[in-house]
DNA sequence: CGTCTTTGACCGGCGC
DNA sequence: GCGCCGGTCAAAGACG
């Protein structure tokens, strides 16, 4: 309990975040990127909570063993983290060389059947479009590009900057990128899909934070909606922010 | 053969 | 200034 890393840079421009530091689960949303590598510029920051329940149709399982999202990470490290009675994993994006995007994978104490995802990438970065680039079928081959529904420059409000990334990206027709959604959730701290079941732990993991924690609600069935949204996440759903809902909608198309 | 995982060591920041 | 702790690097091994 020493260091509180007040640098996460999170939030696309908002600089200084929360004195604080956020803590969710008792325990430091970190994300320095002091890298001595990577100039510490702008890094977006977002946490997300899966029920480990995805897990289990993940390629493997284990403490920290990330859901498959359509991307390509690579495990870069691991460190037990004090307080916590499980081990946080480093993942790294191989979606695309240089790519920038980082998570860190753990089990929540306080809930050992959640996982948070914390993801973490430079907001100025294009995200990778390709899925599993990785060179085995790991995660989920082709990100098929789709109709796409769009993610409605309803970004009216504070939420316009939704389409920071999102939008911004104009370079692919299909899926802006996959990694929208993050930047999505990222900027809008009301943006949060809370699971009845984690509804308690949602108020420590979101009170007082940039950081905005997820909770993916999923069922067995909805496993396989999840897969399909694995591969186009932003694509086929979108997080909407009703600031009369207790906290947010989702709209699944 | 290439890529990924594992694991220990190192680095840098922060608190005391 | 020192120690603690988180984050990253890098080498070795494993796997497809």
């Amino acid at each position: 309990m020493a260091r509180s890393y007040n640098d996460h840079e999170s939030s696309q421009e908002t600089g200084p975040e929360s004195p604080n530091s956020s803590t969710f689960n008792g325990m430091k949303a970190l994300i320095s990127s002091h890298s001595p590598k990577r100039s510490r510029r702008s890094v977006e920051k977002r946490v997300v909570n899966v029920p480990m329940k995805e897990m289990e149709g993940s390629r493997h399982k284990g403490d920290t063993t990330p859901p498959s999202d359509s991307w390509a990470w690579r495990k870069y490290g691991q460190k037990p983290i004090k307080g916590s009675p499980y081990p946080r994993g480093y993942y790294r994006c191989s979606s695309t060389k240089g790519c920038p995007a980082r998570k860190q994978v753990e089990r929540s104490r306080d809930d050992p059947t959640m996982i948070l995802i914390t993801y973490t990438s430079e907001h100025n970065h294009p995200w990778p479009l390709t899925s599993s680039t990785r060179n085995g079928p790991k995660p989920k081959p082709e990100p098929k590009p789709e109709p796409e529904p769009e993610v409605e420059p309803e970004a009216e409000e504070e939420d316009n900057k939704f389409m920071v990334l999102g939008r911004g990206i104009e370079t692919t027709p299909s899926c802006v990128d996959e990694f929208a959604w993050f930047t999505e959730m990222e900027t809008t701290s009301s943006t949060i899909l809370e699971s009845p079941i984690f509804s308690s732990e949602k108020k420590t993991a979101v009170s007082g934070a940039d950081d905005v924690a997820v909770f993916f609600p999923m069922g067995e069935e909805d496993e396989s909606l999840f897969a399909d949204l694995g591969e186009l996440p932003e694509c086929s759903v979108v997080f909407r922010h009703r600031s009369s809902v207790v906290g947010s909608q989702v709209e699944i198309f």
